[in-house]
DNA sequence: ACATAATCTAAGCAAATGCTTAGAATAAAC
DNA sequence: GTTTATTCTAAGCATTTGCTTAGATTATGT
């Protein structure tokens, strides 16, 4: 005997995630928020507690849609050019009409530091180290690399993904392009 | 017939970049820069006009500061060797009691983006410019690499520094170092 | 149709933001 | 020592921030 809620609270995520994507956490206000999702400050508060717990929801969201990529590179069998597509899958991944937003997580890390709230910095390593993870395991498939050889370039491509998402949103296509054939190089 | 400044402009603003290289622009407030550099908000306003007005002035002093490193770069004789230094000699200048703060222009560029005043915006492109010269220049000094592949690994040189800039603020040495020295094999 | 419990509207809160200003303090020129 | 131009102090301004709340609205179960 109810009123139902007049949003879907997953449609309206996807808005806010898609704002701080390209606005940032902290320059997002949640005047802003109130316009892009669509409903009120109150339902925004009912719903999420907070603008760090919508943020905190947008980062989920964003986990969701990258695992489109994400899953890719797991079932890849062909080690370092199923990386190597990795990187270029990321690039198509971060636009928005032609122009870039990086990665939310790689933008979030950078804006927030060490100041993060912990629960938020957890989220962001984990999903780092996810990330690594899967980089490990399609370098494990040349049975070629030893084990030290396998943590280094894991940690090359680690920095080098973190540059690509930066770079993505100030440099050209040929750049960008450039830059993935040439660290493919070293592999 | 008047007084006398009681604080040195220079340094000041050696001051105020310091906090904006820590806490990037956004979150560094007027009250904040008036305890680090220790003068009244009256003075900030008075010397600078605004506080883009002490941001502006802070790139240019971060840019002198950081013209110990580049000059290095620029006078090196030795091609990839040189620029190789430079990445690790950046590491280093990032570097403040143990915990690195990225390159400032990087973190701004990350942080404002498209969004940043213009005047602003032409001061971090120059400056990217001028390193991607100094690469250009290096690389140019192997007289094997043909026009091409120098533009192309002047492409991958520079999403390389934006990710090392990014890294050295969450990765430790180890894995900083591994990403240099996978980074320069085969250049 | 009615009661009910949740939703939405919109006004408002304290605190913080960038910036300004009136008046006191101070050092240089005479 | 007096005048005078400049600096400094500190209070205050309008606006924006994240968040709250009273009251109107509305869909639901009976």
């Amino acid at each position: 005997m109810a009123r139902k809620k007049q949003y879907i609270e997953q449609e309206v995520l996807e808005k806010a995630m898609s704002l701080f994507w390209r606005n940032g956490y902290e320059t997002t206000t949640v005047r802003m928020l109130e316009k892009e999702m669509g409903i009120n400050q109150f339902s925004i508060y009912a719903s999420f507690g907070s603008k760090q717990g919508v943020f905190l929801e947008s980062i989920n969201t964003y986990k969701k849609k990258i695992s489109t990529i994400t899953s890719t590179l797991e079932n890849s069998q062909n080690g370092v050019v199923g990386i190597k597509q990795y990187f270029y899958d990321f690039l198509e991944f971060a636009k928005e009409n032609k122009v870039s937003k990086g990665c939310l997580v790689t933008n979030t890390v950078n804006e927030l530091g060490q100041k993060a709230d912990p629960v938020l910095l957890e989220e962001l390593t984990k999903f780092a180290d996810d990330i690594k993870l899967l980089f490990v395991n399609n370098l494990k498939q040349d049975h070629q690399k030893d084990a030290l050889t396998i943590e280094s370039q894991a940690n090359y491509l680690m920095t080098s993904i973190l540059g690509l998402s930066v770079a993505s949103k100030i440099f050209n296509n040929k750049q960008l392009e450039d830059f993935i054939e040439t660290a493919f190089k070293n592999l």
